[in-house]
DNA sequence: AATGAGCATTGCAAATAGTGCAACATACCT
DNA sequence: AGGTATGTTGCACTATTTGCAATGCTCATT
């Protein structure tokens, strides 16, 4: 909607690949260098953009410290972290918590496995949408229309061969996971990773979140890692009674 | 230098506050509606920033994945962790890294302490930069010039009655700091906690990066803390050389 | 139900703010 | 020294952005 702008942020992405040169931006922008140089001055001006010592652009600190302050005002996180960090302690996994936005599904918590083989994963990090198992679930609460179009609009990457083919074969696992209210990721991603997730729901049913457990095969066959389940449900549940107001949250007085 | 786009990012800091409605935006922007819903909807059209569900504007998620394609692109923090890693199980407490950028001091990296007790602190969250031995270690490097402009400029709450006062006591503790290669703050930040840091130095002998220990009182006492120096400059020194490209690096072929 | 307040949204004409050019400056390499 | 590659500045032009005023929308109140 407002071009200037469009170019500057259009910026963001170029240098998140690494480090570049004005005549780089300007380049990849279709501007003029001294357009280009504006632009970047401006998000330097801002701290979103940091010039290194051999001139050359690269991300800067500010978005680090937004990235944060963004983070920790999301309160599902709040909520959720301690029961993530309860729930890895008893079963020793993984465990991860996961909003959707825009399309987008990205983790927002992580407490990391007990095992010394971990899965790799970052907070902040899309995951991959069409596979995994929380990524199901907060579809899968999309309304019938939205759903479809994003299915639709997704690309469908074999990353093993479980993984999920296309927009039908999603559709319909979306309406099973919608159906069971809980859904798994056996070695759609990652040939040796499994993962059990279920949904954190707000006051209204909605689902705002969700959580999963992940481990190797080398640790846990998928089966055993399907008896954690009920587990996983039940945790999930007490976030949703925190979450929507219903539970009152232990240890706090008021 | 390119108003528009001042204005655009302005935005993030103040969403980073919390949500806000369009309104509150154009008002703290100080331009009409009509200018914030443009300048929103492009940030929003580059994920920066979400509307949610009761149409207020809040960060938006591709924040955290720029952050986090930043954060993974820094190549001293690559190197540091393992060695981070190592320290903090020999010494148990809690082991930071910092970078300086633009007069604002970092933290990159983190490995919490395993003592219950831990210091409250955010990777991504700016340090409090006249305090903080690693604050101190990163701007003693600095060109006399630019050291007395940065000092000059900073403010100096008293977060403690040992809190660095005013710019003259920081520039003369920058000088012993510069001096002696290593950095301390007793009860600075937080009445309780100490630190001991080292510097991190790439191939021409300046300061890239800032490593310390952390520990509160009721652990270790700031003279226990003390002796672990000779460890914490050795582990920098080790990082040192490695990103420098002097060490070999173990455990990694050609 | 109906009214109205509060907010988001759109089209438009005025002019400000951004653009590309070309000239200049600077660093680096041969 | 000369030449190339890269970053930087001043300026004239016009495309882009702006604020206004009018329109929709949603929600609370009567």
């Amino acid at each position: 909607m407002s071009q200037t702008v469009d170019r500057a942020l259009s910026i963001l992405p170029l240098l998140a690949e690494g480090p570049a040169d004005l005549g780089r931006v300007a380049d990849r922008l279709g501007v003029h260098k001294s357009t280009a140089l504006r632009l970047l001055r401006t998000l330097h001006g801002h701290g979103l953009v940091y010039r290194q010592s051999d001139q050359r652009y690269r991300l800067g600190a500010r978005l680090f410290a937004l990235a944060q302050e963004a983070m920790e005002s999301l309160d599902v996180r709040e909520i959720a972290h301690p029961h993530l960090v309860r729930l890895n302690e008893t079963c020793g996994h993984t465990v991860h918590l996961a909003v959707h936005e825009d399309g987008e599904v990205l983790y927002i918590d992580k407490v990391d496995s007990r095992y010394p083989v971990r899965m790799y994963s970052r907070i902040g990090k899309p995951v991959a949408i069409t596979v995994a198992a929380v990524a199901k679930l907060l579809l899968a609460d999309l309304p019938e229309g939205e759903r479809r179009a994003v299915a639709e609009k997704l690309d469908y990457p074999m990353y093993t061969v479980r993984s999920t083919p296309n927009a039908a074969a999603f559709l319909k696992e979306l309406a099973t996971v919608r159906e069971q209210g809980w859904a798994t990721d056996l070695g759609g991603h990652e040939e040796s990773i499994n993962c059990v997730a279920a949904p954190v729901r707000g006051a209204d049913g909605r689902v705002v979140a969700a959580m999963s457990v992940s481990a190797p095969n080398v640790v846990v066959t998928a089966d055993e890692l399907l008896t954690l389940l009920p587990l996983v449900r039940r945790t999930a549940d007490a976030i949703s009674g925190e979450y929507s107001g219903r539970t009152p949250v232990k240890g706090t007085a008021e």
